[in-house]
DNA sequence: AACCGACGCTTGATCGGTCAAGCAAATATC
DNA sequence: GATATTTGCTTGACCGATCAAGCGTCGGTT
């Protein structure tokens, strides 16, 4: 539990220099249907705090694979925007992705029911603390 | 996966003022006849780094939990040794670690085989990437 | 016995995250 | 409609980890 994660980002970043945080960002603002998405809401798909996400994001702005943009509807807010680089950089990256996700997890649990044990890690991971 | 440890770990600053890195290198320590371990082969029980590991050496040493000495069959080689004071520490700390692990993991996975689980998660964490 | 590469560990720089404080816009209250 | 509170996000300080470089010791070679 410990290891994995890190064994993850580090295949990633090696192969095609997108650390996991970075491409977890991308993957989620390329499931919506205008590739946008409000700060708040991303940072919790990502299961980051906002200063974090906000940092990532930068990180990705540089990169040029993000651009950020004032929310219409209420000037406080920013839309991170995915930008057709990043989601070309995703295409190219998925891949090698999943294999690490394979290759480092999946395959270790081929006798279980992997529906089943995706259940319970959601739960463990969204499950109120005092339960 | 990437929530589980954070959450683990505040569980048990929060309680016990005890991080789970410095937990589980006094664990390892306790668990050997003398209380004492090298610095490489306790980095590795602990999934560390050898400059991670110095780093944590030293906070626990400074807490009065730990202390150095000099490795007598090599003097380029240290030993970390469990005081009294780390001992008694530990045994302060273990329930409220056990009581993270169940809330936090064990809870969630009550219909699965844990032994078989165990292994599984054994095999990831210890796999050659190249498989 | 003098050297030289390998080894065991530490140190310095950096990285990616957190928390707490700050700022600006929005909203509620009077 | 002015003031106070809340909200959305950023920034600064810090923390715990990594990697790369450094230092002292060991052991084999000559």
């Amino acid at each position: 539990m410990h290891v994995l994660p890190r064994a993850i980002d580090a295949d990633m970043v090696g192969d095609r220099q997108l650390p996991l945080t970075e491409y977890t960002a991308l993957m989620n603002l390329s499931e919506t249907p205008d590739r946008r998405m409000r700060m708040n809401e991303l940072a919790a798909l990502c299961h980051l705090s906002l200063s974090g996400m906000t940092r990532t994001i930068i990180r990705l702005e540089t990169q040029g694979l993000v651009r950020r943009e004032r929310c219409e509807e209420d000037a406080r807010g920013w839309n991170a925007v995915l930008t057709d680089a990043g989601y070309a950089r995703l295409q190219e990256s998925w891949p090698s992705h999943l294999a690490a996700v394979r290759r480092r997890f999946l395959q270790h649990f081929e006798g279980f029911d992997l529906a089943q044990l995706a259940r319970a890690f959601q739960q463990a991971g969204t499950a109120d603390p005092t339960d």
